[in-house]
DNA sequence: TCTGAAAATGGACCTTT
DNA sequence: AAAGGTCCATTTTCAGA
């Protein structure tokens, strides 16, 4: 499944994961390539589905979603179509920026970008307390975004 | 700090954070607008902060990095000096893709991309073990990525 | 690796509200 | 003034030799 990455692709990666409007002429100098190669081994990743997207990543204070809350789930049925039921509701939501399904104390780890508690609050009310499966959750209010990003290790070590 | 967002904006930020290649005439023709005027809009964002960045999204399975944990950390002392030397360590790992400073019953929340568990427990040695301020910490590993993504909500209503 | 065509970006300038 | 539209120059991408 791992695709075959070189010493280059792994510096280019690295690059464009950080910022993807950089030049290829640029990421060119940068590595030690011309234009073409970066140019072709870009599309090959991108053929290849290592890189999957291009996205722009929006502040979510500047748009009045200053606040990240963490929350913890548990289910009561493990039941696979009650848990796909789940997994689509939560997916579907579109404050749920990320969720996971764990191994654990929990079921579920949701990461969620919201206006304020009061839109929170409602959230829980769509999500959890309106959901028969939902046994208990916890809710964590970030106060400070130390890091974010979806970025992959690539640090040295072309595997 | 918010920004005034029109439905226009909106709209745009939705297609970007979504695929940030779509040309811009295309964008200019998704929501009736000029290619000129969509220009202007998205540098305008950018330069506004909005839009704080373009990232190419790389796949953790592709390049060998398939398990996402997510990790809660209790601290022993949340004096300020002890609390920011965390918060750099955090943030400085390579597979720590987020951390969160939360309240509630931790105080961190820390997702994770890793290529196995031994590269896990090398990074609770090195994150937690040897860290005197963790008191504590939990994990729940990933069985299923269900949602992931930053992206910000911005269903209708131009604010 | 180089060259060149096609496409996309971004500025100039004018018009509308 | 502020924002949109058209046109045009520049830059970037990307295929072929």
């Amino acid at each position: 499944m791992a695709t075959e990455l070189d010493a280059f692709d792994c510096k280019l990666l690295m690059e464009v994961q950080r910022d993807a409007q950089i030049p290829q002429s640029e990421l060119g100098a940068r590595v030690n390539l011309s234009t073409a190669a970066v140019n072709r081994r870009l599309r090959r990743l991108v053929d290849e589905g290592v890189i999957e997207r291009y996205a722009a990543i929006v502040s979510p204070e500047k748009t009045g979603h200053p606040i990240t809350v963490v929350a913890n789930v548990e289910v009561e049925s493990e039941q696979i179509d009650l848990l796909d039921a789940m997994k689509r509701t939560f997916a579907r939501c579109p404050q749920v920026q990320q969720c996971y399904y764990v191994a654990g104390e929990w079921d579920f780890v949701l990461i969620l970008a919201v206006r304020d508690m009061d839109e929170y609050t409602e959230l829980t009310r769509q999500l959890f307390f309106s959901n028969n499966n939902v046994k208990r959750f916890k809710t964590l209010v970030s106060m400070s975004r130390v890091k974010v990003g979806l970025e992959v290790p690539l640090v040295s070590s072309g595997e």
